[in-house]
DNA sequence: TGGAAACTTGAAACCGGTTTCAGTATGATG
DNA sequence: CATCATACTGAAACCGGTTTCAAGTTTCCA
C-alpha cells in the first residue's frame, strides 16, 4: 500500500487548469485570476494536497530551509537561543534544521557537510570550536552566520556576547562588595569565549587597583571539575584563599561551590561566588547563584532575521550583546569574620 | 556567480559512460564492471561530485533521514539519547534530523509535520507529550519509535526505560537504608512516566509494610519549584516530617534541596534525598545526589537500530531498558536524632 | 557448437514540482 | 475602430537524479 501522494496534476485536472496555474496560486497568488485562484484552493483543501519538498527544491534551487549546527545541544543557553531562531524564523516560510553536531573531533564539520547535503540555503552555526578557515571551506558561498561564538577576525558575520564586558560585570560586582581577593576559575583557552571572560576579569580588576598574582587564575576547562579543583589549589595550601570566586561559567561555579562545600566552607559567608550563564539549575544552587546570563533568546532571534537578510542578498554586519547579571544569594558584602552572616542577601546593587 | 553545480551528467560525459551507469556505480557498484567503475570514481573524485539530495529523493521516494523530535533538547539525559541515536546512525547511510519541537502547546506536532514535510523515511518521538491518536494522524504510515515515553496502550513501538522499577529501586534504596517516612514529590500526572514512578514509590513501599498517608505524596511537576513547595508543605506545618524524599527527577530534587537548605536542614544527616535522571549536575550538588539514571545512550542506538529495522519492512516489538542507580552523598542511614552527624556533610548551614 | 542464462549497458521515462515562452483575452489609447 | 500594452494562462522544458526496459555480450552447459 504505497502511499496515493496527490500530487499538483491531480490538483490541477481536478480544478480544471493547468499544472502551472497550481504552482502559481501556491507560489504568487496574484498573479491568477481570482475565480481559478479560489477555485484551485478549494481542491487543494479537499484533496489535502502537500506540495513534495524535493521536487519544490529541486525546481526552484532553494529548499526554504536553514541549517543550524550546535556543537553541543543540552545546554540552557544554546536552548534558549534555538528557541529565539525559531520564534524569528516563524511566519518566514523558512524552517530550520537541526545539525547533529555532538560527536567527535571534526563534529561540527559533519555536521555542516550533513545540513549542505540537505540543501540548506542558509546556516546558523551555535558555538562550537570550528574556526573561519575550514569553515569557509565546507560552506562555499552559502550565507552564514555564527552566532555565540567569538571567531577572532574571521570575515564573516557573527552575533556574540560580549564575553569580556559579562566578566567585567560579574568582577566588578564582586569589587563593590568589597571584595579584593578575587580568584578566577578560566574556561577553556581554546575558545576566545574563556580568554575573553578572563581579559574581562583582569581588566575589571586593574581598574580597581588590585594586583593579580598570577595562581590567582586557574586555568579551568568549562567543566565542573576544574572548579573542584581550583578549590583544592587555594584553600588546600599555605597561601591566603580567596574571598571570592569568579567562574567562568556555572557549571564550574557548581564545581567550585562543591570544593568549598567539602572544606566546609559557607558561601556567601565565607566566600562570594559568581558565574556566567545562569543556567535553569543555578536558581536552585544553595545558595541560588549569581550569575550573568546572555540575552540568549534576543540572541537567537536576531539570528534568524540576520540570516533571512543574507539569503535575501542584503548585506548585514555583526553585532554584539550584553549580559546581565541576576543577582542573587550567592554573593554578599565581604565582612569581617566576626559580623554576623547576612540574612536573606538583599544583595546591595 | 551561481554555483556551477556539478551534475551526473557531467561525470557521465567525462567519463565516457550514461547517466545511468554512473547512478549504479554510486548506488549498486557490484552491477557495473570494474574497469568503468573505476572511470567513475576517479572522475567523480576529480570533479569533487555531490549528488543533489533532493533530486535523489525525488526520484528514489527515499530520503535516507530520520527525523528526530523532542520537546525539550537541553537536558543531559536528551542529549545522551540524541547522541546514542547518531552513534547508531553512523554508517547506515541515513542521518539524523531534528525538529524543533520546544515553543508552544502542540509544538511537537508542528514540528512532526516540518519534518514529514521534509521527506523523511522515519521518525524517532523522543518524550514529548504527544498522545498516540494525534501522533497516527499525523504520521501516517510511516516508520514511528517512541523512545522514554509511555505511551500507555499504544498500539506503536516504544523503547522506555521502566520507570516503575526505578522508582521502586529509589524507595527501596531509601528503605533499606533504614527511613520509614520516606516522601515522594511526584512528577506531572499528565506524563505517564511521572504516575509510573509514583506508583514504584507505592508499591516499594507497600513491599516494606510501610503505610502511606495522601500527603506523603506531593503532586508535582518535574520543575524545581515544586520541590521547594513539597518541603514548605512538609515542614512548615505542625506534621512529622520526612527523614527521606523520594523525587521523581533531578531537577524536583533540586528544590527540595534548596527547600531544606534554607530551613537550615542537612542533607543526609537530617533527611536524604533520591532523584531520578542524574543529571551532570547532579554530581555537583551539594552533596552530590543520589539518582537514577536511566541507561540514555544504549537507549539512543536502540532506537536507531529498531527505526532502521522498521524502514526496511522487518517488524520489531517494543522493549524496555532498567536504570541503575548511582548512590552519592546525599542518602545516609537512618539515624537517631542525637548520633553525630556525618563527618564530611557538616552541611553548610 | 548451439542456445539458454546471466551480465552489462544506455536510452528514455519518470519523480513532482517551477519557470520560460508564446498565445489569447482584456482594457486603454489614439 | 484599429493598435498596443497588459494580464492571464497552458504547453513544454527543466531541475538532477533513479529505474525500467530492451539490446548487446559473455558465460555455461548439454
Amino acid at each position: 500500500m504505497p502511499r496515493p501522494r496527490v500530487t499538483i496534476g491531480d490538483i490541477a485536472r481536478h480544478a480544471g487548469v493547468s499544472k502551472a496555474t497550481v504552482s502559481r496560486v501556491l507560489n504568487n497568488p496574484s498573479m491568477v485570476t481570482e475565480s481559478k485562484r479560489k477555485a484551485v484552493l478549494s481542491v487543494v483543501g479537499e484533496m489535502r494536497f502537500e506540495p513534495n519538498r524535493s521536487a519544490r527544491t529541486l525546481a526552484s534551487g532553494r529548499s526554504m530551509t536553514v541549517g543550524i549546527v550546535t556543537q553541543n545541544i543540552g545546554t540552557s543557553f544554546y536552548d534558549d537561543v534555538i528557541r529565539g531562531i525559531i520564534r524569528g524564523l516563524r511566519g518566514t516560510g523558512y524552517s530550520p534544521i537541526f545539525g547533529d553536531g555532538l560527536y567527535e573531533q571534526d563534529a561540527e564539520l559533519t555536521a555542516i557537510r550533513t545540513l549542505i547535503d540537505r540543501q540548506i540555503d542558509g546556516l546558523i552555526v551555535l558555538g562550537g570550536g570550528v574556526d573561519g578557515e575550514p569553515l569557509d571551506a565546507v560552506v562555499g558561498d552559502r550565507p552564514v552566520v555564527v552566532v555565540a561564538r567569538d571567531m577572532g577576525d574571521w570575515k564573516g558575520v557573527t552575533l556574540t556576547a560580549d564575553n569580556f564586558e559579562m566578566a567585567r560585570t560579574a568582577t566588578r560586582h564582586l569589587i563593590e562588595l568589597g571584595h579584593r581577593r578575587i580568584f578566577h576559575v578560566a574556561g577553556n583557552p581554546v575558545h576566545q569565549d574563556g580568554v575573553r571572560r578572563a581579559e574581562g576579569y583582569r581588566v575589571a580588576m586593574g581598574e580597581a587597583g588590585i594586583d593579580i598574582e598570577s595562581h590567582w587564575i586557574y586555568p579551568g576547562d568549562f567543566y565542573g571539575e576544574s572548579g573542584l579543583e581550583a578549590v583544592e589549589r587555594w584553600f588546600g595550601g599555605d597561601d591566603v584563599p580567596p574571598t571570592a570566586i569568579f567562574a567562568a561559567n556555572d557549571l564550574t561555579a557548581y564545581g567550585v561551590r562543591l570544593g568549598l562545600y567539602r572544606r566546609n566552607l559557607r558561601v556567601p559567608d565565607d566566600v562570594s561566588l559568581v558565574g556566567v550563564d545562569d543556567k535553569i539549575e543555578s536558581r536552585l544552587q544553595c545558595p541560588p547563584l549569581t550569575s550573568v546570563r546572555q540575552p540568549a533568546a534576543e540572541m537567537g532571534s536576531e539570528a534568524s532575521s540576520t540570516i533571512i537578510q543574507l539569503m535575501t542578498d542584503r548585506d548585514v554586519r555583526s553585532a554584539t550583546f550584553d549580559g546581565r547579571i541576576q543577582i542573587r544569594q550567592s554573593t554578599a558584602p565581604l565582612c569581617s569574620p566576626s559580623a554576623p552572616p547576612t540574612p536573606v542577601d538583599i544583595a546591595s546593587q
